[in-house]
RNA sequence: GGCCCGUUCGUCUAUCGGUUAGGACGCCAGGUUUUCAACCUGGAAAGAGGGGUUCGAUUCCCCUACGGGCUACCA
């Protein structure tokens, strides 16, 4: 079975860069019928908070993400503790005693002679008795898994064949000074522990996919596909991490983005599918493939989900917006026809309550100084509301008779003075949602 | 500096050596609507630069430039 995961760590907002990650991997798995989890990267005590892990459920929430259950690496801090035990029994694992600002150094210096800054492996060569001289001043030390400094190679779901010389990595440090366990371990455990059988995520985990191979064979298991996806950056091309403040899924929730149109964007962007407006989350997985996207970089412009918000609330029946349009207060009986008429002029569903004050309270309009006698002229000439669907052109008509105005001279000026913008909903339509007379 | 990855219309991309370089979004124009939008039709718009290989390169190789990522006792 196809069991994929999406394992954000609860130390921030869920932005967009995440929603492709958890996307790519949600669809993958009910395509094929199988589990998607959430799971809480959670080791890190300092940084995790569980608001942000209530958030991040409530967000995928909002864009309908359901996920079949919740895992939470706080809880499983024995099975990690279990892996290292075997880790260090099979030989894969040493003590290292340099501190942070030491290896700071060396790396400066490594650099300097236009070497690669990878650990030395110094700490390998200590004898028994330095060890516990280290020991002794220093108390415990780092874990480090030892590489087998051999080409690692996989074939990768978007990049296809990839490898990367262990080499060029340094012995990555699974365990802290403190007996903290870190990512790149938790990450192998919980994966072969779940069955995981995919594992989609940003490619900036590449150089972890290599080493995490290399552990997840020296635990005794076979490890999952692994697909790598390229990052976002801006409209500019600039990294998205500077502006990922303000690209916030909460954010883009509060601006009016509706879920199905950042969702339709989401699954399409930086794959050679067509952008489209898709009705439901199904539609989307029946169309996905991960095959489809490149691995080049790819551009993200929070402006293209305005259009598709636009076309998506088009298409939305009245019962789907009822509640939103009964709180502007608009009534029952006129509600069908509110929402009818505006739905094509909206971009967003926040865009509904100044339409309803036009209709209700009138509009403010500026009109143009050689407009104003005609408009007066033509208001003098309507009646009292309410008005029906035949008062446009009966109303327009007569005034037309009167003027001697036709075509665009007529109507955008009427247009513009009753409801206050040049572009809207049909007039005829927009007549009998009046509730005052049009003033000047 | 080292290691990965990338660079085709404004944007997302197709093309597995020979194409009028295709599509989608956006844009522009025309049509339609006694007005705008919507809709329909049409249009403009692209292979980073330089070397190779080849009868022939967008496609294969190398170099350069530019961009992104990694290079943590974060994830």
């Amino acid at each position: 079975m196809t069991i994929t995961r999406f394992a954000p760590s609860p130390t921030g907002y869920l932005h967009v860069g995440n929603l492709r990650t958890a996307l790519f991997n949600y669809l993958i798995a009910r395509k094929a019928g199988g589990q998607f989890i959430l799971r809480l990267d959670d080791t890190d005590p300092e940084r995790s908070k569980p608001e942000f892990a209530d958030a991040i459920r409530e967000d995928l929430d909002w864009l309908g993400l359901t996920w079949d259950r919740v895992e939470r690496q706080s809880d499983r801090l024995d099975r990690y503790a279990t892996a290292a035990d075997e880790l260090r029994a099979k030989g894969r694992f040493y003590e290292a005693w340099e501190t942070p600002t030491e290896l700071d150094l060396k790396r400066k210096k490594q650099l300097n002679m236009g070497r690669p800054p990878v650990y030395d492996r110094a700490a390998l060569a200590l004898s028994d008795d330095e060890k516990d001289a280290l020991r002794a001043e220093r108390g415990q030390g780092v874990w480090r898994f030892k590489l087998d400094h051999a080409r690692i190679n996989w074939v990768d779901g978007i990049l296809g064949e990839t490898s990367i010389d262990a080499a060029s990595v340094s012995d990555p440090v699974l365990i802290r000074q403190d007996g903290q366990v870190l990512y790149t371990i938790a990450s192998v455990v919980d994966d072969t522990d779940m069955g995981i059988t995919h594992v989609v995520r940003g490619s900036d985990h590449v150089t972890n996919t290599a080493t995490q191979i290399q552990i997840i064979e020296a635990l005794g298991h076979a490890a999952p596909a692994f697909a790598h996806h390229s990052l976002l950056t801006g409209p500019g091309g600039e990294a998205l991490s500077k502006r990922l403040g303000t690209l916030a899924l909460r954010d883009l929730r509060q601006a009016g983005v509706e879920p199905m149109a950042l969702l339709s964007h989401m699954a399409r962007l930086g794959s050679s599918d067509p952008f489209e407006m898709r009705g439901s989350i199904d539609d989307l997985v029946a169309g996905f493939d991960l095959s489809r996207f490149g691995a080049a970089t790819t551009k993200f412009d929070k402006e293209d989900l305005f259009p598709l918000t636009a076309r998506y609330l088009a298409g939305l029946p009245l019962a789907d917006v009822k509640a939103t349009i009964a709180d502007l207060g608009v009534p029952e009986a006129l509600q069908l026809h509110f929402w009818t008429v505006c739905r094509d002029n909206i971009t967003t569903l926040g865009d509904l309550g100044a339409w309803w004050d036009v209709f209700s309270k009138g509009a403010v309009a500026q009109v143009a100084e050689e407009d104003r006698a005609f408009v007066a002229q033509a208001f003098s000439m309507l009646g009292e509301p309410p008005y029906d669907g035949d008062t446009w052109a009966a109303w327009t008509g007569a005034v037309k008779e009167a003027t001697g105005r036709k075509g665009k001279g007529l109507f955008m000026p009427l247009r513009h003075a009753v409801t206050g913008r040049t572009r809207g909903p049909e007039m005829a339509d927009v007549m009998p949602l009046l509730q005052i007379k049009p003033k000047v």
